[in-house]
DNA sequence: TTTCTTGTTCGCAAAATTACGAATAGATTG
DNA sequence: CAATCTATTCGTAATTTTGCGAACAAGAAA
């Protein structure tokens, strides 16, 4: 484990903001903080692409940690992944709490 | 305007974690956020890659808002960008609030 | 002016991302 | 069993990202 290139601080929020790096999976994540949870077809209704592309991003999302899947025959129920979700929630507030600037940035 | 595919809110929040989605881009953001700022040189030690990388990751974050430069001959300076740090912490801060999701999620 | 220092830009290659339709799988319904 | 409904996976194409060395640009220093 001494191989590695940054620290896993820095590896785990750049996952995270990466799986947030894309409005549909944005939208997909504001669209389930909304509510309990939906189903496949729910998120699919609400977003512009095809189903093989909501899915990909879906995937990429439940990778990330971020939401969660569970089959409910013959229909997909996602939600957010509660504990990951809080993770996240902390370590983006403790990230962006670190800066010392000063109210003047010192460049232009 | 009509035409556009997602919220302004989520392709500005999407456009923020893009930056913030690649390990050495959080190195240098943490890196500038723990100090006023600092010349390309300093990051650049700081990180594991060639130079022309670090550019490249430098014009990513600037381009996202995120840092800002300035040239002080023969060197350039690079801080944070201050404004947009709190913007981006209050975006963040306020999405990963609006979750309504109860301490069981509803999906395993 | 020539040389040196500092960073950016260029050109390129490899890998990853994004998107879609078609094919598929799994369960339910007729 | 056949047909249907739901969602994932496959195959593919286009684009973007990541990374590097070499070339370049702009000042500073000799």
């Amino acid at each position: 484990m001494g191989n590695r290139k940054y620290t896993d601080e820095q590896e785990r929020i750049a996952r995270f903001a990466k799986a947030m790096g894309h409005p549909a999976r944005m939208a997909i994540l504001e669209f389930l903080a909304r509510q309990d949870c939906c189903f496949f077809g729910d998120i699919h209704d609400e977003l512009p692409i095809a189903k093989a592309t909501v899915s990909q991003h879906l995937k990429e999302l439940k990778d990330a940690g971020l939401i969660q899947g569970e089959i409910e025959a013959p229909k997909v129920k996602y939600c957010i992944n509660r504990e990951n979700w809080q993770l996240a929630s902390a370590i983006f507030a403790k990230f962006f709490g670190q800066c010392v600037c000063k109210k003047e940035s010192c460049c232009k």
